[in-house]
DNA sequence: GCATTAACCACAG
DNA sequence: CTGTGGTTAATGC
C-alpha cells in the first residue's frame, strides 16, 4: 500500500494546518485513500462508520432514505469533510454520498480525529466553524425548498453549480433531470419544461446535458424573486 | 370567473 | 433518459 504523506497533500483541509508535524504523521498512518468511480457510494446509509470521509478531490450527491423515497439533500465538491455528522453522530451512516465523477477520499481514523479534536482547539475551532456554516445553509436551502417556486429553484441550481461547483458559466449536469428534479422538490416533468423555457427565452443554451449559462442576471432575477 | 403554477399521465424519440 | 402535450387541482386576483 501506497504511504500517505499528508503534510505535503495539496488537498489538505482548512483545520490541518493546525495540526503539527508529529500529528500529521499520525494521520497518515490512520487514514487510508481510496479512489471512486461515478456512481459509487463513498458513504453508504446503515452502514457501519468508524472513519472520518474527507473528499479530497471530485463531486458528490449525498442522499437520505425518507418516509417516501429516497432525497437528494446536496451537491458538493471537494475538498471537504462528507462524513463528520455521519460519524460522529452515530456509529451508522444516516445519509449516504455518491461519487458523481472520479472521487479521491481519504478515510480518517475516527478515533484519530478525536484525539486532535480534544487536544488541538484550533482545529476543533475550524470543524465547528465548518459545521456551523453547513448549518446555516441548511437553514437556508431548507427555506428555499418550501417557499420558492420552482423556476426560481431551478435558476438557483443552476446557477450554484456554475459558481460553486464548476467555476463556469459553461458545465454539463452531472446528474439526471429526475434527479434535479428531485433535489429541487419537484418533478421532472416541470424541471425539463422550465429549463427548455430559460433556453427559448436565450437564458441558457441548452443541449441535453451540456449548459451554458447565457444571461446569468437574468437566472440571479428569477432564482431571487422566485 | 380567469390566470397561473405545478403535479400527474402518456407517449415519442 | 429526455422533451412535450394534455389534463387537473389548488390558489390568488
Amino acid at each position: 500500500m501506497k504511504r500517505l504523506d499528508c503534510t505535503y497533500c495539496e488537498f489538505k483541509a482548512q483545520a490541518a494546518k493546525f495540526l503539527k508535524k508529529e500529528d500529521l504523521d499520525t494521520l497518515a498512518s490512520h487514514c487510508a485513500r481510496v479512489s471512486f468511480k461515478p456512481g459509487e457510494k463513498i458513504i453508504r446509509d446503515g452502514a457501519l462508520s468508524l472513519n472520518i470521509a474527507y473528499l479530497k478531490d471530485g463531486i458528490v450527491k449525498y442522499q437520505i432514505q425518507g418516509p417516501v423515497k429516497e432525497q437528494i439533500m446536496k451537491i458538493a465538491k471537494g475538498p471537504i469533510y462528507i462524513g463528520i455528522p455521519t460519524t460522529i453522530g452515530d456509529k451508522v451512516n444516516h445519509y449516504s454520498v455518491t461519487a458523481l465523477n472520479i472521487c479521491e477520499v481519504c478515510f480518517i481514523d475516527a478515533d484519530v480525529f478525536k484525539q486532535f479534536l480534544y487536544r488541538n482547539g484550533m482545529f476543533a475551532y475550524e470543524i465547528i466553524q465548518i459545521m456551523s456554516r453547513n448549518e446555516l445553509e441548511n437553514f437556508r436551502t431548507c427555506v428555499n425548498r418550501v417557499q420558492k417556486q420552482v423556476r426560481g429553484k431551478v435558476a438557483e441550481a443552476l446557477l450554484f453549480l456554475a459558481d460553486e461547483i464548476f467555476e463556469s458559466d459553461e458545465f454539463t449536469l452531472p446528474i439526471t433531470r429526475e434527479e434535479l428534479a428531485n433535489l429541487l422538490d419537484t418533478t421532472r416533468e416541470s424541471a425539463c419544461r422550465i429549463m427548455s423555457e430559460f433556453a427559448e427565452a436565450g437564458y441558457i443554451e441548452l443541449k441535453v446535458r451540456d449548459i451554458k449559462i447565457l444571461k446569468r442576471d437574468k437566472l440571479q432575477k428569477i432564482s431571487e424573486v422566485g
